[in-house]
DNA sequence: GACGACCTACGACATACGTCGTAATATTTC
DNA sequence: GAAATATTACGACGTATGTCGTAGGTCGTC
């Protein structure tokens, strides 16, 4: 079997971000969500869900007449691995520097997400602790 | 003049940190820094700085037979504007996974990162309150 | 000013991916 | 079961980028 990267952005991972939030879909409906809103044409997203297929990012089942798909990777799994990459992109050379555009970038975005992430390091501390 | 898109990994995105670090350096230097450790060819480095040239990120000057580089922009400035919209991709639809695996992620590369990134969460915080 | 070493220009190929078109299949409806 | 409709398969193209090869320019040395 051969080894893929996960997709980490894109139409690639939006559609996995879908089938993670919605389960098991057909492509008309990613599509309705996806490519509709963006101008896409149908066989578009069709594409993209059949390379995810090739890759064995997601695996479908009959469903009267069509398809309908789901994922069948781990969605932590493929978060660990966009979280790995995006600070490699980062902390290359500078990871102080890194850490402080980091806060920065998060406040800017949603102050709150600032409190979650101070919060989110606690609860890591802790379980790191007790193991 | 036609925008493009900034480096921001890859080939590209590591000859310009190399750039910003260095000043202004040969192909050679480069080419010693970048692609000898990889295995590349010599030409392979001097075509990604061709692109960055035909793409104005970098300029250059002769220096005795050959030519030296050197960036065009400012580093900070990418690197914010690259935070941002990395970070915003990677929040995107949610926003609370992709922080648990971004701190975990930290957690994982070097620990002191944490704490790190804890300290810089609270000297935001106090700063905003100061203003 | 010819030689050999180095440098630069640039064309070429591969891969990944978004994009679409068209052809093949399957479904639904009469 | 045939026509209309929807779905799926898949080939094709464009762009970005890493990769390399080759051809041609530049320079110091003799």
């Amino acid at each position: 079997m051969q080894t893929y990267r996960l997709p980490a952005d894109g139409l690639e991972y939006e559609v996995m971000l879908l089938l993670w939030q919605l389960g098991t879909v057909s492509v008309r409906e990613l599509h309705e969500h996806l490519g509709v809103p963006a101008g896409r044409v149908y066989t578009t997203t069709a594409k993209v869900v059949d390379r995810l297929r090739e890759k064995g990012l997601i695996s479908r089942k009959r469903d009267s007449g069509g398809f309908v798909y789901s994922p069948t990777i781990d969605r932590q799994e493929v978060e660990r691995v966009r979280a790995r990459h995006l600070l490699n992109r980062f902390l290359g050379a500078a990871p102080h520097a890194a850490m402080a555009a980091l806060v920065e970038a998060v406040g800017e975005i949603d102050p709150e997400l600032l409190e979650e992430l101070e919060q989110t390091i606690k609860s890591k501390r802790e379980s790191e602790h007790g193991a």
